[in-house]
DNA sequence: AATGAATGAGTATTCATTCAT
DNA sequence: CATGAATGAATACTCATTCAT
């Protein structure tokens, strides 16, 4: 009988080996060889903790989601102006950048296969329906408080969403074009702009 | 008088057959096979014209980017205000969404290798460059109009970009929870409302 | 297109290959590799031919079989008493010992699998109607002509069935204990003598 | 006072329960795992008790076979006519139908693997021997008897096993069309009255 | 040019066996 | 003795590419 369960820290270990090497190599390049020898579980190993190289995507998957998701729903508790809190997490975003190099390419390789694999799809559409609500409610805060002008908090949310995940399309085509503190958080501000009550 | 080469006619069936096949099973899990089926062009055949699978999706890559830069860059020297002829453009774009259901997967799935292929990432990041370069200009002419306030024209262009690639990304993750008229335009006016000239 | 159509020689090239490996190796320890190299075809190529080793190995099944088949057929028709074909018979399977030795353990091997696989079972159980109806036959001719008594034909077909099969297993695991020529005809002939018509 | 030793009993318990799982999925496809499963012995243990899965195999083997000589060694010493015996014998294994639908398939498996495993081929032909033996001296009782014929008692014998192997064959691949009972005994009365003084 | 039969490198997965506890 | 987590060797099968025709 193992002294402790580190199951759950196995896999883990997993699982972060398997970000590095998708994120280098993409999911069908990948090797269950290579996650095996970056996280130091045996090949063998690696199926007693998931049953297929399947398995590991979609775990990576929710697992990648949900810690994005914690850092978004802190927001909406926050102190300040909606403008403020918006531009924080903009700016967070900014600062996450080495994170991010490695989590977007394959974010990136998610959403592809989201077009044909139904799991996948439902999975991401799902989250794209929490980071609506979190940011509608958000911005529904800044209309009631006259922060912005009547209007659809929904479609403003959605237009967030929708700048943002571009922004990460467009940094990874081409980081040095676009600096996300320089584009990104100026973008931000044009939307939210568009959002002011008009006089 | 020597047959008509077809030599053109070939290599762009044998790309809207591999468009085809890419869009229902992923690079990956298309077979050189499929598109030699639904090109009618014999497997061996396939290699006259393209000679490997990869040659395919860059040629394939290309053609996609160059076909989409036109309708874009008329825009320059249409008539009304710039505001009208992005809305027209965005317009444009919703009426496309049969195509686009078809091309955005295929698409995505370029993202996704550009983060680890030098020759998809220049040629993406080259393609990027010019939509920037077009829409920089576009929002230039609106600065110089009055149209829109003093502000750098090439950070507009980028979030317009941005929000064009998120919008397109979010709609195949769930293409009911997002019309494309009716979101989309809308996010486009939010953007273009944050441009106005600040009274 | 092929000059000839040689696909039914390459069927029976890697059939005869098969045989032979399996009968080195039981089908669990044959390789495709070895079948492979045994017919001179392609790794890949003996996919071209059988979708599967275990098509391979139902094909090999069928094969087996329905050859033997035909040289029991025959005897219906010769000339003859009924003790005087069956006793040649004997001693034909007694000359065959080369080609036996050969396909005895692979015959095992189906009749082991018969237990758990309804195809293989639904094959042989089928192959044994047949013998059945054969010898039940020729049986009927002996009695009928009163080289026999009287008796259910059936039974005694069923009883020279068990008996070859039984003499086969024996020889497979002792073949210098088990001669086949004197055994083997002397066990034939105790059960002629058992049909005799008794005074 | 020590316990028991039961590691003779565990032994059985794991030879009961290899029975079973061969009986069901054959050598190969049987596991370790099931093995344990079935046997109520960890995985690990089955191999302070048997160094590896063919020291099961082999172990069953002997186990089967010396089981099944004790019952037919009774022959010799029992009162009445060596038919009597020889017919009883038969009407015993008609009545084992239950214990043989297990037990035949997995003997078949040894037959096959016979042909290429001289340990298992040593062993069965020693087994052979014996039977051969004991129905040698039975047929030998019955001759000297005046009960059959001057004839060699050993070809007899070797005709009887012949046609019970045989038989258990027949039975397996088609268990509806051989009633042992029907066909079993009638079967081996053919033979006995092939042995017959001759008038 | 065109074909499609043939090739063989490449990889996810299984499972008998081991060994730290 | 007993356990079961961990190991890694071993193999059927696929498919991009080639090439004889």
């Amino acid at each position: 009988m193992p002294r402790e369960d580190n199951s759950e820290e196995r896999k883990n270990r997993i699982l972060e080996a398997a970000l590095s090497v998708f994120a280098r190599r993409g999911f069908d390049e990948a090797r269950m060889e290579d996650i095996s020898a970056e996280s130091g579980v045996s090949k063998g190993g690696l199926y007693l903790y998931y049953k297929s190289k399947d398995a590991i995507i979609e775990a990576l998957l929710r697992n990648m989601f949900s810690a994005e998701m914690g850092s978004v729903r802190v927001l909406l508790h926050k102190e300040g102006s909606v403008r403020d809190r918006i531009l924080a997490l903009t700016h967070t975003f900014a600062n996450m950048i080495d994170r991010m190099s490695v989590a977007i390419p394959v974010m990136l390789e998610f959403y592809a296969i989201a077009a044909r694999r139904q799991s996948v799809r439902d999975f991401l559409s799902q989250a794209l329906h929490e980071y609506r609500e979190v940011f509608t409610e958000l911005f529904q805060q800044g209309i009631t408080s006259g922060e912005f002008r009547e209007t659809n908090a929904d479609k403003a949310a959605m237009t967030l969403i929708a700048l943002y995940e571009g922004m990460a399309l467009i940094w990874t085509m081409d980081p040095h074009a676009f600096s996300w503190r320089v584009y990104g958080e100026q973008a931000v501000m044009y939307l939210l702009d568009g959002l002011r009550p008009q006089e």
